[in-house]
DNA sequence: CATGAATGAGCCTTCATTCAT
DNA sequence: TATGAATGAAGGCTCATTCAT
């Protein structure tokens, strides 16, 4: 027979596991159908459970995407921290290879599921004000992990020393969205690469030609 | 006593006047309370009107947006082409300043009206498949056009030979784009401006310190 | 120059022949759209005038299918009473060529227009309390005039002398009534007339055996 | 307490009254106000629940009347079938008697509620083709029914043996039609009564006089 | 705790009718 | 007089949320 902690501890894992059954399937259902096209009913029945049983783990249908983002950002952070912290780079070289290792996971990461990035630029946005409000909350973390790297550089000395770093950031930063909006339609792994290259390309060498 | 044809011209023009304001309105509340967030009432109400009257002019709410985006892209394409032909800049110095121009006209028309932006990325997004296609049409033709520019500097040979132009237009159009979105943020024109600066800079130098 | 009597009449003349021409249209909208699927618009757009106009020669969409009935009921007796007095025939044999004249009159008339009978039969029911009145007001009628023919018949002792003549009237009618029904499912002149044959069978012989 | 089938046939039971009793509103607003002139908000009314009910139990609007016309169709067959069965008459005065057994029963039926022909004949038109076709298809039925009464007077002898059956059958449910429809116009048993009587007399022995 | 029946606010859309031109 | 622009009552339907079981 089991201790009572072990029965609580066990029916709070069903209750976590389920928790995260409709992260989820609301993630899934809002990428698909989109946010206003997703009803409770739907999530419930993606995982063949009664819809009243949403309302008792989360608050309400808006409460629920805030949980599906949070997820999606642990999910994106955690693919992109590894091995690649800021100061890794001592060199250009090094830092190209480090650009090339974060391009490419990023790559993988999105082209692996394109509700992702859907999800995130089509229809987490518009929903509410602070929705919004959050979404560019992200984009400040993502262009100051950006000015990491970018400061760093210019410290190390392999960057440009008057860089605006943060403006600089923003600028690359909008780059790869243009790499991800591109990955969302259709193209496969090599036109997403093709343009990556082209944005390496423009951050270490410009556009102009050599004179 | 009027003729008729300038009867019939006061109808039309009356007419057309409505149909404008309908859109304008729409605009209006599509931008500032979502697409899903306005109703056709909302939308009467501001004008003024009866909501049935909106029926009389276009054919549903789905309807409307495609002519209200059709007047925003209308509104920024003319604000743009003008004084800015792709072939216009024969050397890396007129092209240069043309960038500035192209840059300083973007910047006022998002700047003055930040609801345009706002639309366009936060709103139109998420309703609809074909509305979701029309939108990536619009980031073509960007790009197309941002290409056209970056050809014409190959061809002349003040861009880098062996640019990847439909690559580095993604990439030039998704810094825009970061550009566009800081410019959201309730930020001054100083911050977008120097967004804009960073952007150049790292069209025209790159990040990487000179050796 | 013409007289002002002469202007007038030409104007009434005009203004009467709209009102039929709207009257037509009703009876064409309603027989092909029903009653509710009809609006003032279809009948307008029909002719070609606008809609408004039809508010100056009738009351309300009510109204109009008062006087499209009007119509309908006047060209059916037209139809009818031509050669068929109800003191016409002497003997059975007259009596017998007479149902068939009458019965060969409504089968042209019913079979040109079937417009005519689901008109009458489908679409002017359920529409109000009044009209279904109406429509009873006009069975009651053509109760009344066959009512008519079979007194005729009893007081020239060729029909039965305990012919219950108001029961019997409505049974007739309910007969013929199975045959214009019939005619609306799509059958040729061929199936209507042999049920009419079958009920002229029916009336003169009934259905027992002959001992 | 009660076992899970217990209460889960309850829940059943639960249900399927309610669907009853939906249809059974329906059907009363239906033959009272109409099926244009009712609103689902109406139904809800009449039963003291919420209009968002009506649609978890049925499809749409158009759908319930199906449903209404099935059950209404029930009841009369139901009531028509027992004792009296096609082939039960041997003789013309048997088989005079069945019909008197079966005129009985439908004047009992109609006479009951006066709704039942009146939603058939007058709110049930003009709704819809899929709906006439189906009207249609009851007549059908009945006239099919009728003629096998016929058939079978026919092959015992008791009927003419030149009886047009499809005809004949048609004719007589035509009058049976005249009967229901005076029904519905407020007259009394006794009324009713002679009409039946008026048609039986016309079906056995014809309107000639005998010679 | 899970369920799903019930609810009603809310929204889009239609169309008969009015009335200024 | 003819017109059609404007109107808003009306109604069908959806779906997030509640709560009794």
């Amino acid at each position: 027979m089991m201790s009572v902690t072990d029965t609580l501890s066990r029916a709070e894992r069903k209750r976590a596991e389920l928790r995260r059954d409709i992260i989820d399937a609301s993630f899934s259902c809002f990428a698909e159908q989109g946010y206003h096209g997703t009803g409770i009913a739907d999530i419930a029945t993606r995982l063949g459970i009664g819809h009243g049983t949403f309302y008792r783990y989360f608050e309400n249908k808006r409460d629920i995407i805030d949980h599906v983002l949070d997820d999606l950002v642990a999910r994106i952070v955690g693919s992109l921290v590894t091995d690649n912290a800021p100061d890794a780079a001592d060199s250009l070289d090094e830092y190209r290879r480090q650009v090339e290792r974060i391009s490419d996971a990023l790559t993988a990461i999105l082209l692996d599921d394109p509700r992702i990035p859907r999800l995130l630029l089509f229809e987490a946005t518009g929903i509410d004000a602070d929705l919004t409000q959050r979404l560019f909350g992200l984009l400040d973390t993502a262009a100051e992990l950006t000015g990491g790297y970018l400061k760093h550089g210019v410290d190390r000395g392999y960057l440009r020393e008057n860089l605006d770093i943060e403006g600089t950031a923003q600028a690359i930063n909008g780059m790869i969205l243009a790499a991800v909006v591109r990955s969302l339609r259709g193209h496969d792994k090599e036109d997403v690469d093709s343009v990556a290259a082209a944005i390496r390309s423009l951050m270490f060498d410009g556009i102009k030609s050599p004179e």
